[in-house]
DNA sequence: CAAAGGTCCTGCTCGC
DNA sequence: TGCGAGCAGGACCTTT
């Protein structure tokens, strides 16, 4: 589900209720998400005071005075601020306790989040070191993505979803943000001009910070930290619309797969 | 059976 | 022959 701005939003949902806030403990129902999560986490973490909430793409940083807890949803996981001893259901796998009552209750149907502990600064933790600029950075523009798509014969749309190359961007937002800018997302990347990556660098940053303005995109799982869903589904133009009609022209919306991702456009819009 | 919003890892091919 | 880069595919897991 979470792409960046189903993030941001949730890191802004959290961060308000629990910085300053003190852990008092850890319930651990899963092993392991996507690796394992681990078992002393409880002891790393009660009685330190969470000091910050931020984020590196898609990942959240906990930052507490011993270490950091990096934080990531996945494909299906979403974060909530709830009062302590509510019933845990089925996906629910790890609660931290704060010492004013607050639960931060982490939900993954899938399990391909993860929940990692670090010691120290997390800068060049091995996940965060070879990430590409963030979309909203001044060193993440046109002449940027022009220059590293030179010599790629990969798809455009797989080239913006690369995180070594530009970070956040997800399947939703990239079939998004190449309608915005008008390039079929099948082509291919090192053939695309300069003119046009200054167009998509646009496109990117516009259409991600619309999503976090309307909080998200809901499309099954993904919901804010208070339970609400995202609300960008419907400032969709293509994304989910195959054999609909294109919002700007009247076309038929087109589907197709890239890179084994479900990927939407309008032949007529784009190019 | 296929597909669903992510991304790490493996192994293949190609060019120097 | 060796090495790196680029790229496709599999892996993880559960639900619809």
């Amino acid at each position: 589900m979470p792409e960046l701005p189903e993030v941001e939003t949730t890191r802004r949902g959290i961060a308000p209720l629990l910085c300053g806030k003190t852990v008092c403990d850890v319930i651990l129902r899963t092993a392991r998400l996507r690796w394992p999560i681990d078992p002393e986490l409880s002891e790393r973490l009660a009685g330190q005071t969470l000091e910050a909430v931020t984020r590196r793409a898609k990942y959240l940083i906990f930052s507490f005075s011993s270490g950091t807890l990096l934080l990531h949803l996945g494909m299906s996981g979403s974060l909530r601020v709830i009062p302590a001893g509510l019933a845990a259901g089925r996906h629910d796998h790890v609660d931290i306790l704060f010492s004013d009552g607050n639960c931060l209750r982490l939900t993954d149907p899938r399990k391909f989040g993860a929940v990692l502990w670090s010691d120290g600064p997390v800068a060049d933790h091995p996940l965060l070191a070879r990430l590409g600029p963030e979309p909203f950075a001044a060193d993440f523009n046109g002449r940027y993505l022009h220059q590293r798509s030179r010599r790629r014969q990969i798809a455009v749309k797989s080239l913006i979803m690369d995180q070594k190359v530009v970070v956040g961007v997800g399947n939703i937002y990239a079939s998004e943000a190449l309608f915005r800018a008008g390039i079929r997302p099948d082509r291919t990347a090192g053939s695309i001009a300069a003119a046009r990556y200054d167009r998509l660098a646009e496109a990117v940053r516009d259409v991600l910070a619309e999503a976090i303005a309307a909080g998200g995109t809901t499309l099954q799982d993904f919901q804010q930290v208070d339970g609400r869903p995202g609300y960008f589904r419907q400032n969709l133009m293509v994304y989910g619309r195959a054999g609909e009609k294109c919002r700007e022209c009247g076309g038929d919306v087109q589907s197709c797969r890239i890179g084994q991702r479900s990927t939407f456009f309008c032949r007529h819009c784009q190019r």
